[in-house]
DNA sequence: TATTGTTATACTCTATAACTATA
DNA sequence: TATAGTTATAGAGTATAACAATA
């Protein structure tokens, strides 16, 4: 009752230019719209997943273990994540950084902002390209990346705790064969 | 520039009342803030899925599956997470539902004020407890909690399909004893 | 008094549209 | 003209604080 407006403000340009930033390697679009063609949607193997994933869910601790960092650190999510993904891969343009998180080049600018703002990140223009801005950790963001970076080993060292040695291993052969598939069906986006 | 405000606003109840709705089996609370035992900090092993994780990141469509679903529903992620679970839970406590979802009473009562307005989701009052607010799906929106339903499975077949069949049972395999390991030795919150 | 939700307020996230500067 | 970012605007998410109704 608070707000009287029905529609939500998510909303992704699909009229005017395809080639923005939501360009992807998966195309689909509209993934499952009403054009389910009965024979590849879903499979037993992908519903027991599915039940598995929401069993996982159920376990908060599971779900968002970066929900504590942000806590500790007084950041939102999406901050963190744009700072980590600045962490590693350093300097970055913005417009990248903005895919790596998966927003649009226009938020982007309010979320280096308030980054720049609590002295975390730089901006910079790159001499090359002069449209274009270069965002980059400052030496406070940099400690700050490495103390979140500790922070998400020590929440996955206690998932992989859950897991006897012979399923860790299983588990990272299993990662590096996804990744392998990744990398010859298709390539991560501007690397 | 835009907002002189340095501070997110982002923060939780670290002073009031403990037993609100962040309590869970892990009360680390801080995680790792400043206090790194290095015993127990990261391992080999943590750094090791740490850094595939962030390769995985780097494919925009493994990371975000829910995102075209949330663009041809023009529905937020809040509101898939909060259909989902009452999909899946059927009539929920609003505060169930915003633990859940993962985030405080206060701002669970706008997000199903808006679903409410779409006339997704419906609310009743529990005639056990009058101080409580039961909310459930619509029929309308029990059809749209199918159709995301079959959306969510077909992203996981496309994940699935990047595994051989092997590869898939030991997924199952480990997920599903992880799980075991979860129940033995907490409970899932107020489930 | 304690608990469940809501209301009021403020700030962040997010997208669309219009704009500036550079290629 | 096309591209990289920013500014302006509006709606949704989020938390804190104060409040109402019920236990």
């Amino acid at each position: 009752m608070r707000v009287p407006a029905n529609r939500p403000a998510l909303r992704v340009q699909s009229g005017g230019g395809v080639g923005e930033e939501e360009l992807e390697f998966n195309e689909e679009g509209g993934v499952t719209d009403d054009s389910l063609s009965p024979e590849d949607a879903s499979t037993p193997s992908s519903r027991r997943l599915h039940e598995l994933i929401i069993q996982l869910g159920r376990y908060r601790s599971l779900r968002d273990p970066l929900h504590g960092i942000c806590e500790s650190k007084q950041l939102t999510p999406t901050q963190i994540h744009a700072l980590m993904w600045l962490g590693n891969d350093g300097p970055t343009h913005v417009g990248v950084l903005a895919q790596r998180v998966g927003i649009t080049k226009k938020t982007i600018t309010g979320v280096v902002d308030r980054l720049e703002d609590m002295k975390l990140v730089e901006r910079t223009r790159d001499a090359e390209d002069r449209r274009a801005v270069v965002a980059q950790l400052t030496t406070e963001g940099v400690k700050l990346f490495n103390l979140i970076s500790r922070s998400v080993d020590e929440g996955l060292r206690r998932m992989l705790d859950l897991l006897p040695p012979d399923d860790q291993e299983a588990l990272f052969g299993l990662l590096e064969r996804v990744l392998k598939r990744l990398g010859e069906s298709s390539e991560p986006q501007s690397l």
